[in-house]
DNA sequence: CATGAATGAGCTTTCATTCAT
DNA sequence: CATGAATGAAAGCTCATTCAT
């Protein structure tokens, strides 16, 4: 199922409709996705091996066009910091112009880790921009010295559940008011 | 379904067996939970009127184990950031010793924040602890200025992806190992 | 499951809760029957071997009523069509008082007909009046010469058919309405 | 769900299987149609929206059939009274050919009343034809003046009880011997 | 005598997936 | 290339009935 296997026209359709989707993988059904399509069934099983290829398919899309923004934010010349903000905010961002997609993505975690293409997703889009700003940053001395793996993944927790929380909860995210949230990454809780 | 209506035998039996169910609600069924608890799929009903209930009952139970062992951990004399650093330990240490009924929560934050039993479990175990902690600490002047509320959420995020994270990989979670990831939420990413 | 044997006040409450049952032996679950009549199931099997049973006695119970004042009926000196017109409007009159029991009946006359002490039942309730009647009225020559017993069953279809028909339809039944649409069976269809 | 969307195929299975179906609703399992017809459950569902819409197929054909052939009787030339034997006659040769649904059909009474499609079935079939001729007859003077409706719905419950009687007792229906049973209508009770 | 607790046996229905054209 | 039709395999839930006290 490379992406490129996809008829681009089927792939609007499926990547337009994934905002009325339900949460859960197990919640959306391909009955549902046929309807919302308006892609029969069958024919969505005549390009995808199984549902969750279908949803893969979905996810992965969405993650590529979120790296893509978050690359372009991590490739300027600012120094690490300003870079971390606006690899986040595009995050944020990215995640306040899709909420069911992106509910659907952070509700499904554990299982989209499961599957290689989206964990190699989420890494392009979450992990490896900020663990490469981390590193630059250490090395640079703008940044404190802080492992980058791990560090990258408890930031990617933080943003994404700072997310969630609000398209719960407000049913929208306010990237700003988000990023706010966040503000504790940055200064840390210790007094100065 | 108050959880003291629920027979004490019973309820071993659920919890016992939790760490043998799948990971999305969806992927237990009633008849994974009878076989594995060995109490028939009818007497189940008898006790919960329906799936979610029992989920609830489980995830609940859990958070209260939780709830007590981080309310203990907050209650010291220590100052703030001592009491955070336990508190979060604490967290950790109950996801290390339930991995997989830890999974099932985090991989359905999503579903299960929208049962009142299980967001205000959440809030009780993870949330308030770190909410009061925060407040206490800025008035005590042992913690920067943040706003308790949305901080407290992005810790959340940061403790439990981190530890699904270990989960997910390594199948095990090392405490300390997770509380280095989060050593951003102290220091931050600003060099002193 | 002799009626004797059923204690006197577990009997008016079964009977008393009658009318709020459902149509079909299969609508009425033995969940019902206890909430109802406020006996508990597991008491209600302590005196009947079965739902059937129970719904038996009900049945049972109604038509021995019936009977009881279709035999007053019968019993009077008048001419055989006045004790025949009789007879049906104590019918009438009977399901009347008992919309929602007649109709249980009615609706299930294909199982209750098995069950031999519903049988019997309506047979006495029903047929084996308006049989004597026939017969004592063909020997005196107040009724043309029919055979009694298949006669018997066409009047018995009638009469139930037309009240179930009122009961369905306006939800109540008009003894003297009905008993107009049953004039057919006096005077027949040909012109005198 | 409309008669004609149903393949006709299955249409014959489903009804050619009826004979062997139990008396009531409930008694008829989706398992039991599907063993008996061959066609697998799932395949039903996929042809029909629940239960209860195959059950109203089936009623509904056999209605069909027998307002076709009670129809064929209604439309001769000759008077009232003798159309209205051949239109009895017809029901019950209706019944006698199609025993067990018949039973189907007068067991459910009460229930398939609700259903409009059977409600509108039963009275093409059995109660319009006779309401006519009775209206006709009275007109042409060949019928006592009687209120055609509810003299109709007298003879519905006459001729259907005496034959689910003759189902029930012997198995089979004869229809001479029914159609001797309801002699009492054309000539009435009263003696010459 | 009465009853709360427990359960075996089914039931309807759904759904991802395959078939046949 | 696309799709209407068909279906195997569960799943959640109900309910009459029995057990144990």
């Amino acid at each position: 199922m490379d992406v490129s296997e996809i008829p681009a026209e089927l792939g609007k359709k499926i990547l337009a409709a994934a905002e009325s989707y339900g949460t859960s993988f197990d919640d959306v059904s391909m009955e549902e996705i046929a309807s919302v399509t308006g892609v029969p069934r069958a024919t969505l099983y005549y390009h995808f091996r199984s549902k969750e290829q279908v949803l893969a398919f979905l996810l992965t899309a969405m993650l590529d066009d979120i790296a893509t923004s978050v690359e372009a934010a991590a490739a300027t010349a600012d120094d690490a910091r300003t870079r971390l903000v606006n690899v986040v905010r595009a995050q944020l961002g990215a995640m306040a112009t899709r909420p069911a997609t992106s509910q659907l993505l952070v509700a499904n975690l554990g299982r989209a880790g499961k599957l290689p293409d989206i964990a190699a997703g989420i890494d392009r889009a979450f992990q490896a921009p900020v663990r490469q700003i981390l590193t630059d940053g250490v090395a640079a001395g703008e940044i404190r010295t802080v492992d980058p793996e791990p560090t990258a993944t408890a930031i990617f927790g933080a943003v994404t559940v700072v997310g969630l929380n609000a398209l719960m909860l407000h049913g929208h995210l306010d990237v700003d008011e988000s990023l706010n949230a966040l503000v504790v990454l940055w200064g840390g809780l210790d007094p100065s």
